[in-house]
DNA sequence: AATACGTGGTT
DNA sequence: TAACCAAGTAT
């Protein structure tokens, strides 16, 4: 079977069977010269970073309900971002995502940049992003090369390389398939068929538009590929959470620092996360200990987080953090850890 | 090149 | 239950 082929074959099952995204201009519509917003198309790519589809679904439309264009986004409060992302993991992305949208909005005019090479320069957008906005939003002949890709290549083409060294061969073989028509339907078809019929663990080949020049299938090892270095144990770490009421109905909260794991978000303050965290109230109070632990598991390690709750009185100075008044107190805002901490903490303070 | 960086669904 | 995995980027 030629690469043109092979190319056509996916076009056309992506015809009949691409999956309807709120960002997603389908094939039918783009026939009919839809072309889509760059704005959505990097704000979808951006959240679908390392994140499912049915994750993102609904912080997209929260996003583009609140903040319909990127110069609505620019010029957001950093709290309220953070506050929308909450949950969604990999806080990075929000922070970059910002400073994009003000880039773009301060010094292109609004407009995205229309080239992989203009678009690789912005916060947050590195080569996957970069190809994925040129060629879905710009119609551009630039290469995806995700985790979808990276695994209906290796698999299509037989390459035994363990990732991540494969990458590179595996940017070639897919650059030998992408189309000069079409692009931008082709990159989310590749996606589709990843995501939908050459899966990680039990590819369903049958209905598989390549069953036919696929090597991996030929040689009844699609479900070994792609080959990956096996993962690092996660050590477990510790930490002691402390959340403090005041008696107005006002939680004690901080923002944690720019950069570093949960940046830039609302947190209970705490301990150190180690070992063997030491006692670090924020505020001098009756503590209760709780008598339960939040387990959470972040990339690299399992927290358990202890927690301690006191009731303060008004006029009571923190040493760290600051009280937020109840009605500007959303749980909704915490990252998933420390939200978990206060469905926790008010359990056992009803108990 | 290797590591840090979240979360929730699936197996 | 625990490992695996998802439309990666920054450093």
């Amino acid at each position: 079977m030629r690469d043109e082929q092979i190319t056509a074959a996916l076009l056309d099952w992506y015809d009949r069977h691409a999956r309807v995204m709120p960002w997603r201009v389908g094939p039918g519509e783009r026939r009919a010269g839809v072309r889509p917003d760059p704005y959505a198309v990097w704000l979808s790519e951006v959240m679908l970073q390392q994140t499912t589809v049915a994750a993102v679904r609904d912080y997209f439309r929260r996003f583009t309900a609140r903040w319909p264009t990127v110069g609505d986004l620019a010029a957001a409060e950093d709290g309220d971002v953070m506050g929308e992302w909450a949950g969604l993991g990999y806080y990075a992305r929000a922070r970059n995502l910002l400073k994009c949208a003000r880039v773009v909005a301060g010094e292109h005019g609004g407009r995205f940049p229309d080239s992989r090479a203009e678009l690789l320069k912005l916060p947050g957008i590195g080569p996957y992003t970069a190809s994925a906005v040129a060629a879905i939003a710009f119609d551009r002949p630039e290469t995806v090369l995700d985790g979808n890709v990276e695994r209906v290549i290796s698999r299509l083409r037989l390459v035994e390389t363990p990732l991540p060294a494969a990458k590179p061969e595996l940017t070639d073989l897919a650059g030998e398939l992408t189309p000069v028509e079409r692009p931008g339907d082709y990159a989310q078809a590749v996606m589709d068929l990843g995501a939908t019929i050459c899966t990680p663990k039990s590819p369903a080949c049958g209905i598989c538009p390549w069953r036919e020049p696929c090597l991996a299938r030929a040689a009844g090892v699609q479900a070994d590929l792609p080959r990956k270095a096996p993962k690092k144990a996660k050590p477990v770490r510790y930490g002691i959470a402390y959340l403090a009421r005041r008696a107005d109905g006002a939680w004690l909260l901080e923002r944690r620092p720019e950069s570093g794991l949960l940046g830039g978000m609302l947190g209970w303050p705490g301990s150190e996360w180690g070992e063997a965290p030491e006692e670090a109230p924020p505020v001098a109070a009756e503590w209760q200990d709780v008598g339960a632990e939040v387990r959470h598991t972040f990339t690299h390690f399992h927290l358990r987080l202890a927690l301690r709750v006191a009731e303060v009185p008004e006029g009571v100075r923190p040493e760290r953090g600051s009280f937020l008044p109840r009605d500007r107190f959303r749980p909704s805002d915490l990252p998933t850890v420390m939200r978990k901490a206060f469905d926790l903490a008010a359990t056992a303070r009803r108990d």
